[in-house]
DNA sequence: CTAGAACCTCAACTATTGTTGAGGTCAATC
DNA sequence: GATTGACCTCAACAATAGTTGAGGTTCTAG
């Protein structure tokens, strides 16, 4: 059986350290409603530990390159009020390896483009203008969009 | 032979619709470094053409998520006065493709360890804390060190 | 030569993701 | 019961990457 312990709700100093984020992170995230933390009556932070998990999701999300704003609306889909299961934490992993496909895709796709350039020394990727001699000598019109990788 | 418009040198007007990149954004980088211009008696820019292929390459940095601050480094070591050759180019787009190589890696890395965590709706990557009851009772000690992948 | 578009500088503002410090309170130990 | 480390709030500051606006100048076309 678990002890008292084991139950214990985190205090932020405790948070910070096992989670590697500053404390005063964790009241940004708090005030960006990333996270949540009861309060003792003395008006100290205490943290479910499941909050940990959280934390560790933003992290790695962060990792990714994902802004905060995403980050929180993903956890949004979690429970409210309850501690979230494994199955809850697997939908949003899902979401979150959909993510890093599609940016390693992204990514694979520009260094592609890229290799097709580097004997050229041409940054276009699109198109090279640089095999387009009109550009190294000025062509007019349309430039723009050539660079323009769409989103 | 070519005509005089095609050596004349671009307005900041044509840069930015030609390169898709804002008049202001042009000042901010010259500010900082990144770009150039000659000045008309009347104090306007006149910038290089090949200051397009140099915006070019700051706009295809920043898609892979380098920091201006990276990017003038790696513009500074094209040549001063001259207009870059090719081979210049060539240069910096290999040192750029490293750049992308190993994001595109570490994505990988990121995702193959999720993988394994998925199943488990775990999210510590290294060492699935979730496969470690311990650590979802709240076991005590290194914690942190987990969820930091190395940089 | 004059109107209007395009350009100039400089300062202030935006958003994101926090950190730092001041001034004060809480909680655990001696 | 006093000390001390951990905690609290709030405001200001930092870096990055620009945008916006005011107020004034230049360039180009008619």
């Amino acid at each position: 059986m678990p002890s008292v312990e084991t139950h214990r709700p985190l205090t932020i100093g405790e948070l910070s350290e096992r989670s590697g984020v500053s404390a005063s992170a964790l009241h940004f995230y708090e005030r960006n409603g990333l996270i949540e933390a009861e309060r003792t009556a003395g008006n100290q932070r205490r943290y479910r530990r499941d909050t940990l998990r959280r934390v560790a999701f933003i992290k790695t999300s962060q990792r990714v390159g994902l802004p905060l704003k995403d980050i929180r609306e993903a956890l949004d889909s979690l429970p409210d009020g309850r501690t979230p299961t494994k199955r809850d934490w697997s939908k949003l992993s899902l979401r979150w390896r959909k993510e890093l496909d599609e940016r390693i895709a992204a990514l694979q796709h520009l260094r592609n483009d890229l290799d097709g350039c580097i004997g050229c020394g041409c940054l276009s990727l699109k198109s090279c203008t640089l095999q387009n001699p009109s550009d190294e000598l000025g062509a007019s019109g349309a430039g723009a969009q050539r660079w323009t990788l769409p989103e």
